[in-house]
DNA sequence: CTGAAAGCGCTTACAG
DNA sequence: CTGAAAGCGCTTACAG
């Protein structure tokens, strides 16, 4: 039996001949049970026990014209907010008896539209996107893909289908305003690669928006050009932030990471946290709150935005309908205030500044 | 179409229908277009486009008896090194049109054997396991699968079938021999529940046989009951440690993560790390390096396991042998050494304890 | 309560 | 270079 996967695996009608019954009274054995006499089903049980039979979920999806299959489509698990989101996800689908099949990281954008092809080859219930940035011809494929399409951790202008995130703009002008309620206002906002970050310039869109409705300058702004934005990225952003804008009393960092990253470095070069510079984070990662200072950060209910989406699925996928389900869902999200970005000291150097 | 997944996609059937040619003609122009005239070849593929025909993989596999999909089983994605590893196991995988179907954590014990039924039933290529810990019933699911089964993370005493991984007793004996060699006689050992994570007991075990063969005090062990270990427990921890072996001047934290709860709670005490105590952890987490000061570790080609596995799936998969293949790689570790475990000053503290 | 027929969407192996 | 037949492992819908 070379190359069958099916090696060795026992069949329906294998079973059927050692029970003598035909295929169907198996096939209800395993499905239905009750609705077989009872020493048809222990026959059959009995069999099935001997030959140590599993069904073949693929065979059963085929043949009925359905799918326990759910697509998740990750860019990368480096991000343990996403990780979190699948375990929700994974978590609820699981009661429904749907599994999750991996559609990993685009590498190239251009790469896109083929991945999502092939994965809607294994005809998935319904697709889950955490990172929902797609060329032209994803889209199109994603809107011919005539199942449930969940977009998550966003809520883009222009959604494909459901949706379940929050505001990034909003995080962002909830940070500034933040900010600015503890007394600062040369605050920067320190950030990753514009062009490729859709939410991250969301992000930076808010607090633009609110610096400037406060009457403050929203100019200042300082990237850095690495795609993953790690840890190290904020060492270096930091150092670029001190460097150009020295007068800062404030930071808004794109991420938890960059942040930390930010205040050891701000440790290194005896910047004190938050009396000369305070900081702030997005994500609420478990180092956070254990930092020395704590960060202050935004907090994502993340494996909920899991559990959301897979219900909105679940929901979706049972009664096969556009209907009026919760179609769009905000999560939202929580400013957590912690010790990095306390009301700032009385400090000379602010006085100065308010009098400026 | 009321229920049918495949609404509105096309079929191979139509295609053909539609080019005019058989359906073995369509089947080849998707899958061997070069055999075909190039006159048919492009009528073919302009139905398909235009029909927008996208193969149903399932139905694939079943008729040509293979599998594209490889198994993988996760307990949780809350450690980033497996996440890691999943990323990598990914992205060798979809090298040869690979799938991965993730089967996640097992919430009881008991539950395991049901679950990886669960699995198989979806006819998986092979089965890669990242934790290893299995209910006896889960392994004979295992043992009579009848695909390859990768275990990943450790080098079991009884490999159920190929391995990929590292010991981890070695890692518990490397940290103890480094913080030994820097000096210190009155070391701590800081873990977790010892009966349900047998990864850490290995560690343990290395810890306890070193300071063994080097004469010394192999019993100070302490442990945290929480079955995750977060930042929190290497809190808790090294609170439990400072106060049953005041004495410690050294102490080795079952992961990255409990050290640093312990180096920001050492913070918080005023005991300086490493000069009153120098800390261990393991895995080499993203922010290890960062911390000030930076961790000891040991670091885990994390991605490089995925990848290893990937290949020894495939291999297996394709000469479906299971001849001398490398079938288990230990891709070993590094020690890390960094400011947190550096040679200890000759303080009195020190001197006092020689002379015991 | 149980079964024989037809078919899900595709591929294998064989013809021509 | 192209096609008709049989079948992968299962379920639906219909009989009895």
């Amino acid at each position: 039996m070379p190359k069958s996967t099916n090696a060795g695996r026992a069949t329906l009608k294998e079973v059927a001949e050692l029970a003598g019954v035909s295929l169907m009274t198996v096939s209800r054995a395993v499905r239905h049970p009750e609705v077989l006499a009872e020493t048809t089903r222990k026959k059959v049980q009995a069999a099935i026990k001997k030959l140590n039979y599993i069904p073949d979920d693929a065979a059963g999806d085929l043949s009925s014209r359905k799918s326990t299959t759910v697509a998740v489509v990750i860019p990368s698990l480096h991000f343990e907010g996403h990780a979190r989101t699948l375990d929700g996800l994974s978590s609820e689908l699981r009661k429904h008896g749907l599994y999750i099949l991996i559609a990993d990281s685009f590498y190239s954008r251009s790469e896109d539209a083929e991945l999502l092809r092939r994965i809607l080859g294994r005809r998935p219930a319904g697709l889950v996107l955490i990172n929902s940035a797609h060329s032209s011809e994803g889209v199109e494929v994603l809107q011919s893909a005539g199942v449930p399409v969940i977009e998550t951790w966003d809520i883009p202008a222009n959604p494909l289908d459901s949706v379940v995130g929050f505001s990034h703009a909003e995080v962002g002008a909830a940070l500034t305003t933040h900010l600015i309620d503890q007394g600062h206002e040369y605050i920067t906002f320190l950030g990753g690669p514009l062009d490729t970050d859709p939410r991250g310039n969301e992000r930076l869109a808010g607090f633009k928006r609110t610096m400037t409705e406060r009457g403050l300058d929203a100019s200042r702004v300082v990237t850095v050009e690495q795609d993953h934005l790690t840890i190290n990225a904020g060492k270096i952003g930091i150092a670029r932030v001190l460097d150009r804008f020295p007068d800062t009393t404030a930071s808004i960092c794109l991420t938890d990471r960059v942040a930390m990253g930010a205040m050891m470095e701000c440790r290194r070069r005896g910047v004190s946290v938050p009396d000369d510079l305070a900081l702030t984070g997005h994500g609420d990662f478990e180092f956070s709150e254990h930092l020395v200072p704590s960060l202050t950060t935004t907090r994502i209910d993340a494996f909920g935005i899991g559990v959301h989406a897979a219900r909105i699925l679940h929901e979706r996928i049972t009664t096969n309908s556009m209907n009026d389900t919760e179609r769009h869902v905000d999560v939202g999200f929580e400013v957590v205030v912690r010790d990095s970005s306390q009301a700032m000291r009385p400090s000379t150097r602010v006085k100065q500044r308010l009098h400026d």
